[in-house]
DNA sequence: TAAGCCGAACTTTTT
DNA sequence: GTTCGGCTTA
């Protein structure tokens, strides 16, 4: 390139010294909101502008596929038209697979093996329980699944487990694993967890490849380096050679993900592992006013496990930030939606923040209600609904008929009288011949033990998968997919199962479609198109709902913001036991909750609003509130607290507004809507009856309720 | 075999 | 207060 000043020109000055240090290794403690992604995408072109090395000599690793597409749309307008040819951009997982494609021999892989996600994997566990006989109580496929995923995600196999013999459940625990892997190894199949590791202990036991790839890679470059988990680093010090230079970016005060396994003090390791690590802090930030900056900053500084760093901003000091006391969960979201009404711009400059999944839906309603278009990120994601899922288990059983996750899936979908005790019949005959479940309906059928009430369906879904595997083969995948829900009645099977749902499900079925026809344009070359489609479809699991409603109030969890930001925030919930969430308080966890909060208040560029409530229903139990530690935690001068502009009566105020009369419209935060149909006493004893519109009615002391009085 | 009822659980979630 | 999964009944 010409013209590298322009790499540069753009930057703050310690931004330029972080992209234009010299090579060795590099620790970069990004705050929120100052440029980590620019620094990371910067470096990356200002190493192959200087050519210090190829695109090929290059690894750059996200956590999320957006982060990795993100990172990889931005180097390409940089670099403007360069070619980036031999980069190696994408998430651990990505980059293991890509590795495992590989060099699958040298892994000890079948060059067919597949992906379990993580539905399939418990699914798979809870085979494996039942075959072993083990009660379903106390040996729940998601404990197990826990413990296998927490162990290898430290790089620990059974064998490296020490138990002393008095250890049972450890030992069953251990013995479960075995089975397991023995399970996917037989039957080529790698979970998400496994990818990681089986990396790295190919590239640990093979000096040929890691030399490879060690002299390969003379740049590593990781983002958001506070999440890794101890497989993860061992994987990154695998590969990094005499002469590789490390580029960590990361910030410790926004790790909130030890409880998935990462390791905090991985960032703080660094320095012992790599000595002459220079480290670099990015402090200023370019999103948020500094009354909100100022407020982040006091919070986070309650927490005692820091490197330390303070964020500053040039621009100026902006609104308060306003904290809002409601009297109810309900009224916390009517409040918040009445805001958001009163919003000039873009629906989707607003974030709604909230601690747990749960709470989403007082805000939901009351968006609704007034009509503000909205949009929940996260829950359950595009390739993770059941009837895509439907579709591509027959689309890996056509191509791999001895997948048993997939042919368990689909068996009896649509209903084919194959029930439990034919497929148990089924597994059993499976276990003794050491094969399939697909190789079982033949040993099966031709065994005729089978009731002929057994067989019978047996036989026509054996002919059903022949019959269709010979259509569609050669066919362009999207074809497939629509020849598989067509010939095996899907539409019709939804249907039946659930007539409210089955519009939905027809939906995302065309949707599939499209996404294989994109797919397939974008991948023509591939060789193997159907493996790459069901890797892609377990590697990247897709946005919740389609971006079809584009400017749209974001309501997400506080893990799901992170990355983000918006010009108007709304953080709710900040109660003792919610947020904080109690299990935190119990566990001792507070930094993390702490951490969760700065991650929260710095997605605001403008204006943040802070709101707690009195009164919440949880787990269908209405109980009192107390506001957070968090908020005390704030100066109160930075705070300014909203107050309701129409009357209301207030606890152990000195003036209780008298003006509530007979008949009134009032608004009561828990109980809705009513009118006051019967008064007695006086001033701070005086009694209303409300008849709310939910058709009860309640005695109220004004002195202790919160009524609001209605136009 | 399949539909319907009841009891237990319930933080955060990417790959 | 909802959802999921197991158990019972037709």
């Amino acid at each position: 390139m010409e013209d590298i000043s322009q790499i540069l020109d753009s930057l703050n000055p310690i931004q330029r010294e972080a992209v234009a240090a010299p090579t060795g290794h590099l620790l970069i403690l990004a705050g929120a909101g100052s440029g980590k992604t620019r620094v990371l995408v910067h470096r990356i072109a200002w190493i192959l502008a200087t050519q210090q090395a190829q695109a090929y000599n290059i690894l750059a690793v996200t956590f999320t596929n957006k982060a990795a597409s993100e990172m990889q749309k931005r180097i390409n307008q940089l670099l403007d038209g360069i070619s980036t040819t031999g980069l190696w951009v994408g998430t651990f997982h990505g980059i293991c697979h890509r590795f495992l494609r590989m060099h699958w021999q040298e892994a000890k892989l079948p060059n067919t093996f597949q992906i379990l996600d993580s539905d399939d994997q418990q699914r798979t566990l809870k085979r494996i329980l039942i075959a072993q006989g083990l009660d379903e109580k106390t040996w729940t496929p998601k404990q197990v699944q826990h413990f296998i995923n927490n162990h290898k995600e430290q790089g620990l196999r059974p064998q490296h487990i020490h138990v002393e013999a008095h250890e049972t459940w450890l030992k069953r625990m251990l013995s479960i694993y075995q089975t397991y892997d023995e399970h996917c190894q037989r039957n080529g199949l790698v979970d998400f967890a496994e990818l990681l590791l089986r990396t790295y202990e190919t590239l640990r036991d093979n000096d040929a490849l890691r030399n490879t790839y060690q002299t390969r890679f003379r740049h590593i470059l990781v983002d958001e380096f506070q999440d890794t988990n101890t497989i993860q680093y061992k994987l990154i010090q695998t590969l990094v050679g005499k002469d590789s230079h490390l580029f960590i970016v990361g910030d410790d005060d926004q790790s909130i993900y030890s409880w998935r396994g990462a390791k905090i003090e991985n960032i703080q390791r660094i320095n012992q592992d790599y000595p002459n690590t220079h480290l670099i802090r990015l402090e200023q930030n370019y999103r948020s006013t500094g009354t909100i900056l100022a407020v982040a900053n006091q919070l986070i500084a309650n927490n005692k496990k820091r490197l330390g760093k303070n964020l500053w901003t040039a621009g100026e000091k902006g609104d308060p930030v306003y904290l809002y006391t409601a009297y109810s969960d309900l009224d916390e979201a009517r409040f918040v939606a009445d805001k958001i009404a009163e919003w000039q711009g873009k629906w989707q400059e607003i974030a709604v923040l909230y601690r747990t999944s749960a709470q989403s839906r007082v805000f939901e309603e009351a968006l609704l209600q007034r009509n503000i278009p909205y949009r929940i990120i996260g829950g359950l994601r595009f390739y993770e609904r059941a009837e895509i899922k439907d579709v591509l288990a027959y689309l890996r059983l056509l191509h791999h008929r001895h997948n048993d996750t997939a042919f368990e899936r689909i068996i009896n979908l649509p209903k084919r009288g194959i029930g439990d005790k034919t497929l148990e019949s089924l597994r059993a005959t499976a276990r003794q011949h050491q094969c399939s479940l697909w190789d079982a309906i033949q040993h099966a059928l031709a065994s005729q033990q089978l009731t002929k009430r057994a067989a019978t369906p047996l036989l026509s879904f054996s002919t059903f998968i022949e019959e269709l595997s010979q259509k569609i083969a050669g066919q362009p995948l999207h074809e497939q997919i629509k020849q598989i829900i067509q010939q095996a009645g899907l539409v019709a099977h939804y249907q039946k199962d659930d007539p409210v749902d089955a519009t939905r499900r027809q939906e995302n079925l065309d949707e599939l479609q499209t996404a294989a026809e994109q797919f397939e344009k974008l991948y023509y070359s591939e060789p193997d198109i159907i493996s790459a489609f069901l890797a892609q479809a377990a590697l990247e699991a897709g946005e919740g709902q389609s971006q079809a409603f584009e400017d749209c109030v974001q309501l997400m969890t506080l893990h799901a913001a992170k990355g983000l930001e918006f010009t108007l925030v709304f953080l709710g919930g900040l109660e003792e036991g919610l947020f904080p969430h109690q299990n935190s308080i119990d566990e001792g966890n507070l930094e993390e909750e702490r951490r969760l909060c700065y991650v929260g208040i710095t997605r605001a560029r403008q204006t943040l609003y802070l709101c707690h409530s009195e009164n919440r229903a949880q787990y269908g139990q209405r109980s009192n509130a107390y506001p957070s530690r968090f908020i005390a935690e704030i100066p109160r001068e930075l705070i300014q607290e909203v107050r309701l502009k129409t009357a209301f009566s207030v606890k152990s105020s000195v003036a209780i507004d008298a003006s509530f009369q007979l008949g009134d419209n009032v608004r009561h935060p828990t109980y809705g809507d009513g009118v006051i149909i019967e008064q007695e006493g006086q001033g701070e004893l005086m009694r209303l009856r409300v008849a709310f519109s939910n058709g009860t009615s309640k005695w109220l002391l004004l002195a202790y309720t919160r009524l609001e009085k209605m136009g």
